[in-house]
DNA sequence: AAGTGGAAAATTGTATACAAAATAGTTGAC
DNA sequence: GTCAACTATTTTGTATACAATTTTCCACTT
């Protein structure tokens, strides 16, 4: 294993984690970990800062980082927040948004389509991920740009487990659109409430899968 | 200079940081601030990254950590955003709050209010305070709530600053009554707007306090 | 004279050694 | 036999030494 530096820790223990190698709750090792990528324990507590930045492990005094993974209710909860961000860009947007960025979302929803078709589900997460984050750009907020992309990073691995929803991508695809359109019209409340229930449904989803896996493993 | 830890240099670096020792966009100097605590460098980066954790400070790799002061735009920025997140709370907080905590909201209302008639600005941001944490609370979203304290903790100096403000206590304190009075009846958007109102107001009052100082000083 | 190259200084990143704290295991008393 | 206290072990926190990177400054070339 070659020589590795503290960014690329953190990368390669978030795959880890979210790969399900570590299991949520689970102490993370500081010596175990500093053979494995065989560095000091000092560059892994960097990566355990990093990753605890983003919300991924806890780190508890004197006690050790934990894999903080959150559970079903959490993730509910955490949808619900998204979805209001998300809100609140759309109806700030929908005053501000440009022209060019309006040409760019329909682009940018044209390739997702594209991507549909061909199953090419990275492609679709790709665009999809584009397509939002044109839309917290437009927001005019760069705070609530930040927040909304925090987020959204940290909620992105429960968002690529439903695209194996049958239907779900499509029906995303024509929510996609009626946003646009609500925002080329400057109609606030009416772009705000197709993204709150775009984001909303997400939460659903992934909340019957959940039941749906819990049910399997029994 | 007694021994410290790394939690205590974090509180100390923050009021450092806070009471306008270090300006922003400042470089910390990691052996010139280890010297000052009499901690060796380890204890320091430790701290350093607690306050990134709260985004008063900005880590570059390989280049140092800067103070992270965030300007007048970022700040209405930030209120904008945390009106939004208010709001929320009251929305979801209208169907779900409790008959014991419409009590404790009142009771802490009142305890502010006669901080007020005190004089008593620490009374009163105290009591101020614990009345949103209730709102948060009630929402009834644990991820909702963390946010919405994160964000208010990051937001209290600028808060603090406008307490100053002539009649805007009281102001403020017949806008937690109307809140209180809203949610009692479970009028969401009702409720929603005026912790919108209420939040937002924070955001330009501090906006006329920044021009007004910026003139002074010119 | 201005720009580029490189060497030296300063600063951050990492490794190792040591200290402090927490946990676990064991012995003793009741 | 159970609970408590103490010791031993494990694990985190800190100090110091060293490596790597960036920046600065000076010399040299065009």
């Amino acid at each position: 294993m070659e020589r590795k530096r503290s960014d690329n820790i953190a990368e390669e223990l978030e795959g880890l984690i979210l790969g399900g190698v570590f299991t949520p709750g689970e102490r993370l090792d500081e010596v175990q970990l500093a053979d494995r990528f065989a560095v000091s324990r000092t560059p892994l507590r960097e990566a355990f800062h990093r990753l605890a930045l983003s919300g991924l492990v806890e780190h508890i005094p004197h006690r050790g980082t934990f894999v903080r993974q959150p559970g079903p209710v959490e993730l509910i909860e955490m949808f619900e927040v998204m979805a209001e961000l998300e809100a609140t860009c759309a109806r700030l947007a929908a005053a501000r948004i440009t022209d060019e960025a309006l040409d760019d979302m329909r682009a940018t929803n044209a390739r997702c389509l594209a991507a549909v078709e061909a199953a090419d589900h990275d492609g679709y997460y790709h665009e999809n991920e584009r397509f939002h984050a044109i839309l917290y750009r437009q927001s005019g907020n760069g705070f609530l740009e930040g927040e909304c992309l925090r987020l959204h990073k940290r909620l992105m691995p429960f968002r690529r487990m439903q695209l194996r929803l049958r239907g779900r991508l499509r029906q995303s695809m024509s929510e996609h659109e009626a946003i646009v359109e609500a925002l080329q019209r400057g109609a606030a409340d009416e772009a705000a409430e197709a993204l709150r229930a775009h984001v909303a449904v997400q939460g659903e989803k992934f909340h019957h899968l959940m039941a749906g896996l819990k049910q399997a493993a029994e």
